[in-house]
DNA sequence: ATGGTTGCAACGCAA
């Protein structure tokens, strides 16, 4: 089974890149964040086209999340229970036993912002709710753009980052604490050593420069972390023409 | 140097 996430930045601008990268992939899940489209606007058609159903839970302008898959999901959710929250950025579905949740975690803009401290929230009541539903469902993946750089070696310039947003340590120990739940981080238990990232600043030449951060994730609950055979970052979208800022994080279970 | 770029939507806000 392959299975995907990219921060796509607006799908009406990226629609094309989406379809590109699904004909040359074909990944059997593909999750989105940053849609940034009602639902009313979601272009089903277009993914019904090439053979992928679409789910969604979207609204204008900001925000946003979609899984695409070949097979068809059951047990949608689009909240977290104890989480008010009309920003659409959780959906969870069931694919064969397997239960998939694609989060797009909230930005949190500085560490002195109220969406800061939002931010830590949303991830607390995230963490209890995954904590109740792992024990529903042992096969777990939690895959989107998590705005999280675990790890010194996931930034480029840690000392430049350290305390700033994406890479405090409450944040840090906030995605600390989901993974001792019984998740692994796919792309370090398979790159132990590497340094990659998935998101570089559109400004200041970010990509060219390689200035980047590691925070679009796929994480697996233990029982398909051994199963797990390839966990990669794939870059060519964010080298094209009018691309998203993050590239396409890639997971191949079995 | 506190900049800069993109998307949305119509101007500043969010990332």
């Amino acid at each position: 089974m392959k299975i995907a996430t990219w921060n796509v930045n607006s799908l009406r601008v990226r629609l094309p890149q989406v379809l590109e990268w699904i004909g040359v992939h074909q990944p059997d899940i593909f999750a989105l964040q940053e849609t940034k489209l009602p639902d009313t606007d979601f272009p089903v058609e277009a993914f019904q086209q090439i053979g992928y159903q679409a789910t969604f839970s979207g609204q204008r302008t900001y925000n946003g999340v979609a899984i695409l898959s070949r097979q068809p999901g059951s047990e949608m959710v689009t909240d977290i229970p104890g989480l008010e929250d009309v920003q659409r950025r959780v959906l969870g579905m069931t694919f064969a036993n397997i239960r998939v949740f694609n989060f797009y975690v909230p930005n949190g803009e500085s560490v002195t912002s109220e969406k800061y401290a939002y931010k830590l929230n949303w991830l607390a009541k995230c963490h209890d709710y995954l904590q109740a539903q792992l024990k529903q469902y042992p096969e777990m993946i939690l895959l989107g753009d998590f705005n999280i750089a675990p790890e010194e070696r996931d930034v480029y310039d840690p000392k430049q980052w350290e305390g700033q947003v994406l890479f405090s340590g409450p944040e840090r120990q906030a995605f600390q604490a989901i993974l001792q739940l019984g998740f692994q981080d796919g792309f370090r238990l398979l790159h132990p050593d590497a340094q990659e990232f998935s998101w570089w600043d559109y400004r200041l030449n970010a990509f060219k420069r390689n200035m980047g951060l590691r925070i679009d994730h796929i994480l697996v609950s233990q029982a398909l972390a051994v199963k797990c055979q390839k966990c990669f970052i794939d870059k060519s979208l964010r080298q094209a023409e009018r691309p998203s800022d993050h590239a396409v994080v890639v997971m191949e279970i079995e």
